[in-house]
DNA sequence: TATTGTTATACTCTATAACTATA
DNA sequence: TATAGTTATAGAGTATAACAATA
């Protein structure tokens, strides 16, 4: 009994990487949700306000574009921040259409916390490997998004309007 | 100038494993059902037809469960891709309620070329990395995934019903 | 004419509950 | 009483278009 001609790579996706890439950071963006609840923030309200920690004033729209997310989106982001006392809207100087916005002390110590349920969440996250492993891990990761075109710091899934093709990986 | 106290871990995203594996994570989905797209498949087709090839005359509670979506969801899988002519519901010799669920000729060609689609995406995922890297991270994702407690081609991302706690990484 | 913030609308996904026919 | 398949409904998330104020 001879080998099926339509016979193909029987790759089990456990073996495939981005099947495991997949896999791995939808359960690590889950499970980093659900340490970060507690606070009271989603990990969309986390990239926000350290995007904000890095450089007050910013518009809505300039901090929309450094997310990745439309500015649509972002009103809701800030509306839902604000109402929490967490930003604040003041008039932008230069701009009389745009607000610049701050954070307010409360906020910078949440942000402080939510960066210590990070720092735990990766260590739980990748306490198989030794830290030799894990740096090689960080380290290889970062090659390939590097190599897939992917902005440091700035996530897909919170990405608005794909216009067909998800960027391009040369 | 001395450091504030409230100084804490100033880890830039990109240096974190799960923002990594998120992003990345994303990333490859997204890509990879933009390359299935001229089969007319979506990623969750891909995984159902091939678990059905692995065993027909599975019911749909049976791959349900080894997919990790819930029955209710399963009923419309199965009504996309039997209106299609990929899959056939037939009855279950064992049970009046159950469909037993076939794969026709042309769903297991296809799922042939999915996989060849699959494992062009996987090479061009990681072509920044040598062989030797390549099957260094695949490695590291499996033991990580493992430690996670991931179910071995199970997709969280189709997963259906959290209690809340979503699994358990020791 | 273009841009910032805003609102409204539609569309996709997902979660939950309930129903039927069987077991 | 529990289970397989099905259907309906509600909710979140996201995309698109449009509008007023300002550049």
């Amino acid at each position: 009994m001879r080998q099926t001609p339509t016979e193909a790579a029987l790759t089990p996706l456990e073996a495939r990487p981005s099947f495991l890439l997949s896999q791995l950071g939808r359960y690590a963006a889950e499970r980093f949700a659900h340490q970060l609840r507690p606070l009271g923030l989603q990990p969309r309200h986390f990239g926000l306000l350290l995007q904000l920690s890095r450089a007050e004033g910013q518009s809505q729209q300039q901090l929309a574009d450094g997310l990745g997310v439309h500015r649509n989106v972002m009103v809701g982001l800030i509306d839902e921040l604000e109402a929490r006392g967490l930003v604040e809207r003041r008039r932008h100087p230069g701009d009389r259409r745009a607000n610049a916005l701050y954070l307010s002390p409360t906020a910078q110590r949440l942000v402080q916390q939510a960066e210590r349920v990070a720092s735990a969440h990766d260590r739980q996250l990748v306490a198989a490997l030794s830290a030799d492993e894990q740096r090689l891990l960080i380290s290889l990761l970062q090659r390939v998004a590097a190599h897939a075109g992917l902005h440091a710091g700035v996530h897909p899934g919170l990405q608005t309007t794909h216009d067909g093709e998800p960027h391009a990986a040369g």
